[in-house]
RNA sequence: GACUCGUUAGCUCAGCCGGUAGAGCAUCUCCCUUUUAAGGAGGUGGUCGAUGGUUCGAAUCCAUCACGGGUCACCA
């Protein structure tokens, strides 16, 4: 049985009574004309009323009880909707006798009800609705949590967040600004003639990145098929094929550790830009996020924890090599040294394998020196060719990338490059990761002989971008967990030997 | 994966120099017709995350496991 302890059996005993009294528990053709907020909005003239009420006005309210004080022979609860709250008064005399004294045994808190009547004042001065009617809509059998200490627990905040979201109206506040990031962005891209698509999430090569995939099997067709780890290689095919300007937000899935900034399935924005360069990809990027603040109403200088993010200037750019030289505080002299870099990141303190190269080394004093000192937001540009395996590479600079990330508080938010878009070239790079992958690199990319065919038609000049939405998320709503903006974020099940099947 | 902290009533927490459990809120029974975490009186409720071990005796000490938080690693 799943309701087994007490208060659950008690309240399953209330919902019988009712329906014993002719009341449906769970009734459904309810019908409410104001939402609470619209109540106190509407009715805030109540207050210079004479007798501070207007009892020709009547309304129908619906919500679920947080507080409920019984006075004796009268009453007040606290109901709660989506956009607000308000003060249900009701007493012996306004709902009659015999009903109140069953609403009193029957109906607590956690209950969702209709409360009809209309609006007066009390004399603590808070805007109330007088009911003369009371239904209950629907009965709720499990007991909310303490009503000042609220749901603390992460693990049950997280598992139930249809729990947390009851207790915490700052998180439903949080996913509703996740909502407005996501739509913002769509109609941002939607408006420059952008095309939203849809393409695969089960690939039959797990390509677009660097990661672990999962991986499931399709039983028609008796094939191992991958969970997307990026849609890149897709969205390029649609550029081949004629659309010039697409854009995908959905899911993608990595097998791999969780933290603070890491779910095993997150939200991209992916956004190929036929015929423009990765420099229209950054001008897009600051104006998207001038854009958010505004439609976000949010500062232009962003607290974020114990930061504050200046927005107000252009964004920064700078290349990977100075940032490693003027962020990083990393000598020039040893930047074209595998062996000095080595020494350089050992002398600090740090672990190091020795066996890396060139590459792939400024990558790790990056990652040790430059990124955590990103606060503003600032472009780095110009990577090293060998670690941007789908980038196009510079005419002046072979070693070089045309490429850029965007970093905020420290953290990578965006990525975005011209693409390659040469079949020869594209078809040797992979052939070098089948060698990495080989030799042991996991997570090294597959051959796509089906995408190398598609640039074999020819893929325009196109830059293209991905951005994590989650983490774009977290930055706006200043929440330090990535498990925060997330509704239902990967958790473990718990353990079999402790759950119990029996039947109700 | 490593380290670390945590898991006690429905919820929030105390107890942890070993002597088989406490508070507040909630719930139950009363009183109370304008309360704001309402108030007053009295009650119910817990195999102390699981399994072993040490001990005359374990919520408390030890070990293993489960789940979670944090840090690191992996990971863009």
């Amino acid at each position: 049985m799943i309701f087994k302890n007490q208060y659950e059996q008690q309240r399953i005993e209330k919902g019988k009574a009712l329906e014993a009294l002719g009341k449906n528990p769970y009734q459904h053709n309810i019908v409410k004309d104001t939402s609470t907020k619209e109540f106190t909005e509407c009715y805030a003239y109540v207050a210079n009323e004479n007798n501070q009420r207007d009892e020709n006005k009547k309304n129908t309210v619906v919500g679920r009880i947080k507080f409920l004080r019984h006075m004796g022979k009268a009453a007040f609860a606290k109901i709660e909707d989506e956009h607000g709250a308000l003060q249900v008064y009701f007493s012996k005399e306004s709902i009659g006798e015999e009903w109140f004294e069953e609403v009193k045994k029957l109906v607590e808190v956690g209950d969702i009800i209709l409360a009809t009547g209309f609006p007066f004042v009390t004399k603590t001065g808070e805007l109330s609705l007088h009911a003369k009617e009371l239904e209950v809509a629907t009965k709720s059998i499990v007991p909310l949590p303490e009503k000042f200490h609220g749901l603390q627990d992460k693990e049950q905040r997280y598992r139930k967040r249809y729990l947390d979201m009851i207790m915490n109206p700052e998180v439903r506040k949080t996913f509703k600004t996740r909502s407005k990031i996501v739509s913002t962005i769509r109609h941002f891209f939607e408006e420059r003639g952008f095309l939203e698509v849809e393409t695969p999430m089960m690939h039959p090569i797990a390509g677009g990145a660097n990661a672990r995939p999962f991986v499931t099997h399709h039983n028609a067709l008796d094939v191992d098929r991958y969970l997307r780890i990026a849609p890149e290689l897709y969205l390029k095919r649609l550029v081949v094929g004629g659309f010039e300007a697409v854009f995908e937000i959905n899911r993608n899935f990595r097998n791999e550790g969780m933290d603070q900034t890491h779910n095993p399935e997150f939200t991209m924005i992916e956004f190929y830009w036929a015929y423009h360069n990765y420099h229209d990809l950054m001008k897009l990027t600051e104006e998207m996020f001038d854009v958010l603040l505004k439609k976000l109403k949010l500062p232009k200088k962003l607290p974020f924890g114990d930061m504050e993010i200046d927005f107000s200037k252009q964004f920064q750019k700078i290349s990977f090599k100075d940032a490693l030289a003027l962020i990083g505080k990393v000598p020039y002299e040893i930047l074209e040294s595998r062996d000095a870099i080595i020494k350089y990141i050992i002398d600090s303190g740090n672990e190091i394998n020795v066996k890396l190269s060139l590459g792939k080394l400024w990558e790790e004093l990056f990652d040790l020196f430059v990124e955590e000192k990103l606060i503003d937001p600032t472009f780095i540009i110009d990577y090293p060719i060998e670690i941007s395996p789908l980038a196009r590479r510079s005419e002046t600079n072979p070693d070089i990338a045309e490429r850029f990330e965007l970093f905020i508080a420290g953290r990578e938010i965006a990525n975005g490059f011209n693409e390659l878009n040469d079949p020869i070239d594209q078809y040797n790079r992979f052939a070098k990761q089948i060698e990495a992958k080989d030799a042991g690199d996991d997570e090294a990319h597959e051959m796509d002989e089906d995408y190398v065919q598609a640039l074999g038609y020819g893929l325009p000049p196109t830059a293209g971008q991905g951005l994590g939405i989650d983490r774009l998320t977290m930055l706006l709503t200043n929440e330090e967990s990535i498990k925060d903006v997330i509704l239902f974020p990967a958790m473990k099940p718990i353990n079999e030997n402790q759950q119990e099947t029996e039947e109700y």
